[in-house]
DNA sequence: TCTTAAATTTTACGCGCGTAAATTTTATTG
DNA sequence: CAATAAAATTTACGCGCGTAAAATTTAAGA
């Protein structure tokens, strides 16, 4: 680096003797320009360190390189992790991920999204809040960018939704727990913040009926996303009540179920499968920190990494090809049993 | 809302009777222009929902309204939780917060920065990778650009640098765990990825000589952000071996400690304060999962509420006076001992 | 060497807004 | 009501780049 400092596109392409459409040409797409050219503009950039301008280029494109993404609650080591994997892929794309959570709060969200708006995103990955989401303003943003909507549906929101297969799962887990020991009594929170918990909640009571059981569900009285230390206060009482119909616990997620698992030892339960075991819970996530309760819970997994890569890929393809899907596709990734030390 | 599409603040100005630079300052500051004009432009607004262009803005502006957010790795609830304080706070400033994660890696972190440089932010909070960060291009970045460090101190970097009291935390802990029972060994990674562990350690070395006990330091072997992974394997090593030189284990982090339990719970091991119990575990953040540990994590707090405030309330002082610090100024928060059940 | 298509350059304009300077309007005071 | 200060407006220019159209150069092949 030498050569006193470049202000804009107009000096670095003086100094590296081509003309400043051209060098504009290259920022935007180094192979659209012949291979000496290339190498001018190469040698220049090692020489000088310059930069195009980003709100001076992003003010004129039609379409920016910016990619939004946008999650419910970032808090949530789920979210969290799912986020830095579409981070990874969004940037090895050639694109800027904007990530904005919603920090459980509907109004924060739309602002997000009006937020993203006003920064013309290629397009925007989308995991909204849910029941709460104010389902309108999401529908109106869709119309404008092309969005995919990821583990939350919301009927009409973007061009596609990739999430998790809520049915086969919950089944999944329920014939596993049934088959070594009893059906299990459904554990989860009465107003639940994601709208994942409903299609649980469904499949549970679809699944008990058609195998001839009598379901029970539980509700956890509480609301937003402290899960933990709901699973852990309405699993204090409900232990303590000993109105346990089941002594399965099947709990809608891993984070009421790390509650539940403190609740249950702080109670002087011991769970686990074992024959002195007097309590078995179970998961559903795979929550980064399910492995590390005691016992470890065993959970099936939501495929996440399948979520992140799909999303990716949609909205990649749809970018790309510059066309919104004729029709609103769904891909579901089925959950995995995780057999651990909890049930 | 009613009426055509605006698509400037042209016509925005046009259609509420004002001209268009009066317009422009009030949307740079609605108190600088009169209130009746103020009235006038928000009943525009409320009829016509225009948004004035943010590239357009920050182009032409000395200065932006963006502040940049960057931490090592967001998957850490730990940094997860303190980033959406942050951002809170910074909202409610009326900036517009850019949250960014360097994922561990310290090239990422220099692209961050990069990438923040180019969008002209009013000032930056950064919480360096620390260890493997490029201090170079970190200092060179500062000099740029108003910034204040948290959470991991690099000299040189930035105005200000806002923190923990990872010594006095130490010795508070230390102290209640020899006073109420045996003096700790540390149980810490051999390379840790954050800077505050070095300070831990050394605090742990210098207060035990003092208290005239012989320091015992278990090194864990593992290198990255899987911490919980680390603690459990190298736990259980430790653990089956029958090494441990104390059987009270002060870790240097909840996530360590997270693992270290699950190890314990699985080799068989009561932790605890009780009579019955073999075993003493604390560990040191007051990570927002550690009260959900079997049992209940012992440990001190890390006061990341402070910390965020502060940083926040530093780095807005900076930008609104114009004028950087004349000299670095340090800040570090006490912990507090988090009593629970582990010890 | 001539032809031809592709790549590049030149020219010219526009994007949406910030901002300074000069002018006009409005509010305040005596 | 006149004088004066404060606020608003008009005018004018610039920011750094995208991009279209026309003119020119370059590379490849016959």
């Amino acid at each position: 680096m030498s050569g006193r400092k470049i202000r804009n596109m107009e000096e670095f392409a003086a100094v590296s003797g081509i003309s400043r459409p051209t060098v504009s040409k290259y920022f935007n797409d180094p192979e659209s320009v012949r291979a000496s050219t290339r190498e001018k503009i190469e040698r220049a950039l090692k020489e000088h360190d310059y930069r195009p301008n980003i709100f001076a280029m992003n003010q004129n494109r039609k379409l920016t390189k910016n990619l939004g993404i946008v999650v419910p609650y970032l808090a949530d080591p789920f979210f969290a992790e799912i986020a830095r994997r579409i981070e990874d892929m969004v940037i090895s794309a050639g694109f800027r991920p904007i990530l904005l959570s919603s920090h459980g709060d509907a109004k924060l969200e739309v602002e997000n999204l009006d937020s993203l708006l006003s920064i013309k995103p290629a397009g925007v990955l989308l995991a909204p809040l849910g029941r709460i989401s104010d389902t309108a303003a999401i529908e109106r943003f869709c119309r404008e960018v092309p969005t995919v909507n990821f583990d939350a549906n919301i009927d009409g929101a973007g061009e596609a939704f990739v999430g998790h297969n809520n049915t086969q799962a919950t089944e999944m887990m329920l014939k596993y727990l049934t088959r070594t020991g009893e059906p299990p009594a459904f554990f989860e929170m009465k107003s639940p913040p994601n709208p994942n918990a409903n299609k649980r909640r469904t499949a549970y009571l679809e699944t008990m009926e058609r195998m001839g059981h009598t379901p029970h569900v539980i509700q956890a009285a509480g609301e937003g996303w402290e899960i933990e230390e709901i699973g852990y206060r309405e699993g204090t009482r409900v232990l303590s009540e000993g109105s346990l119909p089941s002594r399965t616990v099947f709990c809608s997620n891993d984070r009421l179920a790390i509650g539940f698992l403190a609740a249950a030892y702080e109670a002087g339960f011991k769970v686990g499968l074992g024959d002195d075991c007097t309590l078995r819970v179970a998961g559903h996530d795979n929550h980064p920190f399910s492995r590390y309760t005691c016992p470890t819970l065993t959970t099936v997994s939501h495929n996440y990494s399948a979520i992140a890569t799909k999303s990716v890929e949609t909205i990649l393809a749809m970018i790309e090809s510059g066309v919104r899907a004729p029709e609103r596709k769904s891909t579901l990734f089925d959950g995995e049993l995780i057999m651990r030390a909890s049930a």
